[in-house]
RNA sequence: GUCCCCUUCGUCUAGCCCGGUCAGGACACCGCCCUUUCACGGCGGCGACACCGGUUCAAAUCCGGUAGGGGACGCCA
């Protein structure tokens, strides 16, 4: 294990969206290629907006991405007595000051500012009072220098440097006594011992108030790598305007985890022109040095290009385990009977996008047509069909072909000896076996379906087609 | 309003640190080929250094400014 120690630290007040998966991934990364440690922790400080479904959301977004935590889930929220001891540490040291501003009050002065033109900070009325009234509620401000400035050297940014009058006296602590999101993170990040915080770039302008506390308190102070944010088409921050943004919408519309990792760590990061990266060589090849300054604009176009690479050269067999919740949404059990869903995947991999694509596409293997592509079977006359499918069923019949090779030399056959061009054939006999004109290839489907139920379906097209004069 | 950050094809990006490339790759789009439908695949095309100055023999690259965009300014995280 390496010095280095990383943390993804979400708010449990909904869903994991793309954004926090790519902050995780990104800690997560760092960690397994360092050979690290990372550490998941829940920061619901917000009692109000934290809920538990959020949590089993997140836990469950970041198990299906497959990105396990070292240590953890923390909980903030069972951190209280540790952070009321170090305001109260603050406090000791004069670091900190009670203050007895009320909302109203704050909110007026804050009002005024911003009507004036001026910075709408604190503006420090309780910061040198001598007299404490009592029975009043107050909240607890830390004590910000006034002069100098503050800065830190951002793994992705560079050196960022704030003027300390800009900064005001942050609450710490709320009036009913629990500390706020800003001096936490401080505490928990110095205690877990943190050494590289990566998250979004919303938080550069907490991080110079962060760093005072770091220092007030004593501790060392960690890296900070903010990552640019992802938008939306139109460049706005991503939202469920621009589609889905919850990591499980994203399994449930049939995207493969590999696929969503893969798409997120290219999203400012690059490796050369590096494209398609599996575990193994993100792990080796990510590096903080690589992720770019600028925001990106997320692409569901290339996702999916990325998810039907990943179907494509995917395993049929664990194929088969993630598509058989979609088959049985759309009413078929492949393990009641039916072609091996494995064999059939096999045939379909090239042809889908998603596995809803697949489970739609997968259906006919499973059940038979019903109807037929009218426009496709209007192509041709009555009297070819009829001849086309009495003589694929005799050939059938006799034939020992058994592979999809084999049934379509089998096809070839017939050609010849009917002198009838391919496409004659094939379209035909698709619709009869598929019943729609977009099917795998006739030899790919004869041998998915096996020679009996071909025949059955060839029997039917036949008398379909036969019963409409 | 103030502060912080950002700016290469429509999009993701390489190149920038260590000036000299026809500014490269990928997605999307268009065309052609393959073909048993649909796809896959192959080949080709379209397409960018935000702008203005400066330094230099030479600037996407170094410096300054302008514009545009984003973020923050909470008893949210």
């Amino acid at each position: 294990m390496s010095a280095i120690r990383v943390r993804f630290a979400p708010s449990p007040t909904g869903y994991l969206h793309v954004g926090g998966a790519r902050t995780a991934l990104f800690n997560w990364l760092l960690a397994r290629k360092t050979g690290g440690t990372f550490i998941l922790r829940i920061e619901d400080t917000d009692v109000e907006r934290s809920t538990q479904e959020s949590v089993d959301a997140i836990l469950q977004g970041m198990e299906w991405l497959g990105l396990d935590w070292d240590e953890g889930p923390f909980f903030q929220s069972s951190n209280f007595p540790l952070y009321k001891q170090y305001v109260q540490q603050l406090l000791d040291d004069g670091k900190a000051y009670r203050c007895y501003c009320t909302v109203e009050e704050l909110d007026a002065k804050r009002e005024q500012a911003m009507k004036e033109g001026r910075k709408p900070k604190y503006d420090g009325t309780c910061r040198d009072r001598d007299t404490a009234p009592v029975d009043r509620p107050f909240v607890v401000r830390f004590r910000a220098p006034h002069e100098g400035a503050t800065s830190f050297d951002d793994q992705i940014k560079g050196v960022i440097s704030f003027p300390n009058e800009e900064l005001d006296d942050l609450i710490i602590q709320r009036s009913d006594g629990t500390p706020t999101y800003n001096f936490c993170v401080v505490i928990d990040d110095a205690i877990m011992k943190i050494t590289t915080v990566i998250r979004g770039d919303d938080h550069v302008n907490n991080t110079p108030r962060q760093v005072q506390l770091y220092e007030a308190l004593g501790f060392p102070v960690p890296q900070f790598a903010h990552v640019p944010m992802i938008l939306g088409s139109d460049k706005a921050r991503l939202s469920k305007r621009h589609g889905a943004t919850s990591v499980i919408a994203y399994r449930d519309m049939g995207f493969l985890p590999e696929a969503l990792t893969n798409y997120l760590v290219r999203l400012g990061w690059s490796h050369g022109d590096d494209e398609i990266f599996s575990r193994e060589e993100m792990v080796a090849k990510f590096d903080i040095a690589n992720v770019g300054r600028s925001a990106s604009v997320f692409s569901p176009d290339k996702l999916l290009w990325l998810n039907a690479h990943y179907i494509k050269t995917g395993d049929p067999q664990r194929l088969a385990e993630l598509l058989t919740p979609f088959l049985k949404e759309r009413g078929v059990d492949p393990a009641a009977g039916g072609p091996a869903l494995a064999s059939a995947i096999t045939t379909l991999q090239e042809r889908a996008r998603t596995m809803i694509e697949m489970a739609d596409a997968a259906l006919f293997y499973y059940i038979a047509p019903v109807t037929y592509d009218e426009a496709g079977m209007a192509k041709f006359g009555q009297e070819h069909l009829l001849a086309v499918y009495s003589a694929v069923i005799t050939k059938l019949a006799t034939s020992t072909a058994a592979t999809a090779a084999e049934y379509d030399l089998l096809f070839k056959e017939i050609c010849t000896e009917q002198s009838w061009k391919m496409p004659q054939v094939g379209q035909p006999v698709r619709i009869a076996l598929s019943g729609s004109t977009q099917a795998p290839g006739i030899g790919e489907i004869i041998a998915t379906l096996g020679r009996e139920e071909t025949l059955q379906r060839m029997e039917d097209a036949r008398r379909f087609v036969a019963g409409r004069s």
